[in-house]
DNA sequence: ACATACTTTAGAACTATTATAAACTTTAAA
DNA sequence: TTTAAAGTTTATAATAGTTCTAAAGTATGT
């Protein structure tokens, strides 16, 4: 994703392209493959990958501002070390989640078909499905 | 469940029979249907229905030691409130979760079935699978 | 260049949870 | 039944992740 193409998401989606929204935008959504993280963690790359700097609550709010503007998806699984974990496919998806390392991997969408799924309560719509599978060595 | 049913319930988990356990296994575990609750939650049903005082922290204790017994099940589910959830229902299963009540209602294993699964990465084992189903009005 | 609205920042505040250490209880043996 | 040891409860302090605050800084449109 080119820089331009950056400054466009960030602009599209009603953020000013600052310094710290650009490079975090940069190293999110300048990859290939799925990011999961927690903010602690992204602040870690950020230090070690640019020169700029960062204050924690700036992460935060970058963090939450991009999951408002559909760019990043929360991951709704209370972790070994109970931080919330952040993941950069926002596409319909599941999770293993190694018991050992505290890692998220994604499971596509059609790699997990059901059978039989039970209806919603009365009264309640069905928002969406989650499955997580836990792994251990 | 009867009296002494609960205190050998918690003599054979190796938990002595104090004041405060035997009023909170009396209020969990008499009971027909599932319980789902959080700390804070469990707290103000027992100052409501008991004249035992409790302190924040025997409760967390007492429930650590009941799930460390299996007589109680952790949901691994991050809720708005960001608090742990507890589940009476320690038998394999699934659960809804109402985003606008923050409540979980208990899905029967048997309720939902599966036609595809990936396998678990290289050198892992699929410890356990949840689903969680998220529900809206 | 200017005024306005939006952002970043450091640090305080907040919340759920765990740790601490002293007072109290249960237990089982004498 | 007394007693000592081991286990529990308790109030409070500590911790960790996250959110709030308000002052200083920056992007934007004119």
């Amino acid at each position: 994703m080119k820089k331009t193409s950056i400054l466009n998401k960030l602009r599209s989606s009603g953020l000013r392209p600052t310094k710290q929204r650009v490079e975090i935008a940069k190293f999110l959504f300048n990859r290939e493959k799925t990011f999961h993280f927690t903010v602690e963690n992204l602040g870690k790359h950020l230090a070690k990958k640019t020169t700029t700097k960062f204050a924690l609550a700036t992460i935060y709010n970058t963090v939450h501002a991009f999951k408002k503007a559909g760019h990043l998806s929360e991951v709704r699984l209370r972790g070994k070390n109970n931080t919330t974990y952040f993941d950069t496919n926002i596409s319909n998806h599941h999770h293993f989640y190694d018991c050992d390392t505290s890692e998220l991997i994604d499971i596509n969408d059609n790699e997990i078909k059901f059978d039989k799924i039970p209806k919603a309560p009365n009264g309640k719509t069905i928002k969406n499905l989650e499955v997580i599978i836990n792994l251990k060595n």
